[in-house]
Parts: C-alpha cells; sequence; structure tokens
DNA sequence: CTCGGTGCAAATTATTTGCAGACGT
DNA sequence: ACGTCTGCAAATAATTTGCACCGAG
C-alpha cells in the first residue's frame, strides 16, 4: 500500500486548483511521508534531493497547502508550526520529552465524542472538528508508541 | 470568590520556591485574568500599571511560572507562544475565525475519556493528560460561546 | 552581603514579503 | 505568451541571552 505516489500529488494539487509545480509536489510528497514536522525540518529533507528550493517557499507552499485543505498546522506548545498532510479526521499523541507528535486514529472514540456533544447545546460556535491531544512521555525516547 | 489576590499570588510564588517579585506578581495576576494571553499582549497589559516591565523580563518569567506548575503553555497553530494559569484540568474551545482560545470544563466527559483509555493498551507511553480541543467558528465574533 | 532577578539591547530563530526572473499550462 | 510561482535576500516577528546593576531575604 504505497501512500502517494507522484502521479497522484500532481493529481490533488490539481484537483485543488494549484498548479503542479516541482517545489510543491516535493513538499506535500515529503509531508505524506514524513511526521508533523516543520518547514525547516521539511526543507532540510528536501534539499537532499533538491537542494535549489529555498526555505521561503517551503514556508509559502505550506500555507497555500493549508489554504488548499490539502494539510493543517498541527497546535503545538513550541512557538513553532508544524504541518500535517494526514487529512483524515485523527487526534494526536504528544511526548513532551522528546516533542513528537504521532497520530492516533480511533473511530470508536470519535463516535463517543461526537456522540457526547450531540446531545449538548453549543451556542454561537460551529463545531467543524473534535480533536483529542493525548500528553505524556515516552518511556523510551527510541521506541514507538503503541495503542491497541 | 474572589479568584485570586495578590496575597494569595503571592503565597503560590513562594510555595512554589520562586522569589515573589514585582514582575512575577504582575506577570501572574494579569495571566489569572486573561484569556490565554501571549507574552506580547500580557506585557501590553503590565505595563499600564507598571511600565518599566521589560518584554524578555515577561517571556522570562513565564517560562519560570511553567516549570514550577504554576502556568502552561496552550497549543496553538498560530506559532506563537500562549499561556495559561487555570490549572484545574480543563479543554479548549478554539475558535478559527478569532484566534480565540475558551476553556471548557466538563467532568463528566473527561471520566467518560478516562474510562475509555483505561480498557486501552498503551505502550511506551505515560499518559499525563487528555485534553479535547474543540475547533470551528464564532457565528458572531463580539458574542460568547455558550456550552450547556 | 549575596544571589537570583531584571532591564536593556543585541543575538538568535522563525516567518513573511518585494522583486526580478523562470516555468507550467 | 501569460500569469503564477519561485529564489533570493531583506524585512519583520517572536523569543532568547549576555551583562551590569538592583533588591529581597
Amino acid at each position: 500500500m504505497i501512500s502517494n505516489s507522484y502521479q497522484r500529488i500532481k493529481e490533488l494539487l490539481v484537483e485543488s486548483g494549484l498548479k503542479a509545480t516541482h517545489p510543491r509536489i516535493a513538499v506535500l510528497h515529503e509531508l505524506t511521508k514524513d511526521e508533523h514536522p516543520s518547514a525547516e525540518q521539511l526543507h532540510e529533507k528536501i534539499r537532499e534531493q533538491n537542494p535549489s528550493i529555498s526555505l521561503g517557499s517551503v514556508h509559502r507552499i505550506l500555507e497555500k497547502l493549508v489554504e488548499a485543505n490539502l494539510a493543517y498546522r498541527v497546535a503545538t506548545r513550541s512557538g513553532t508550526k508544524r504541518y500535517d498532510a494526514n487529512l483524515e479526521p485523527h487526534s494526536h499523541i504528544y511526548s513532551v520529552n522528546t516533542e513528537e507528535i504521532q497520530d492516533y486514529h480511533d473511530p470508536e472514540l470519535n463516535e463517543l465524542i461526537r456522540d457526547y456533544f450531540e446531545k449538548k447545546q453549543v451556542g454561537n460556535f460551529k463545531i467543524t472538528d473534535i480533536k483529542l491531544q493525548i500528553n505524556g512521555e515516552k518511556a523510551d525516547p527510541d521506541q514507538q508508541v503503541t495503542i491497541l
């Protein structure tokens, strides 16, 4: 199950009304592989294959992708923006000690929470999505976190 | 129920092993009143009463308070750090259009989620807390969001 | 008196923007 | 060819830090 070929990424861009330029393909491609990177981190990775793409452009492209709903910003406490191209509704596991952010997808829990809020009266606010933020510490920083 | 007198704030600082200096009292006092401000916003407010306190110090003090568990950083997507002195476990309602962050306290829901995770097997990770992030848009930006 | 705390300004880090040229459609 | 996109570098924003002085305990 290859996640996203270059061809697929081009399609995504075009469908969203963006020109499928090389820098954009590179950013979106890397973004689908990486785990919630910052612009800086993405730039590092991209420049390995593609030294000419500038950091400023990575910033601009990321904001474009957010605008086009091909990615979104991940909330962090660190003061630097981080991005995610995983568009499925999902929550995040945040490791305080390693600054890592891991996806956590749990349809059962989603539904539980959604049901809960259906019963609530929320005034003057249109809820677009509800996410969990699961904070804690990795025991072994080099190992993955597992949830069964 | 006055939330926090100067006297109480002094106590908090001292109990946490921090000297109760005027700048710290001012920051913590303002932080308990304000709604998730940034260092910059706090500095604006504080300087009205206390023009000599520098922005750099506000930054330093806020980090000290976090370290001492008298406040914490609020996760945002905006790339600027924001702080909160409300130590009760609570979640946040985030208005995308106004950048506002509002507290949302719901013991029933907390318990629901906690129970849910008790049944899960989480490996290599010690959960310290689980927060909801309720994202959406304020219908009327000038009115409060209400949840019954 | 002794440190830790602070003001100030400079340094660092992160992001945005203006502009001229390059490139995708 | 056209208008958008990009590289580059300079501008702006946000945070951190060095240093000399101040003040609470």
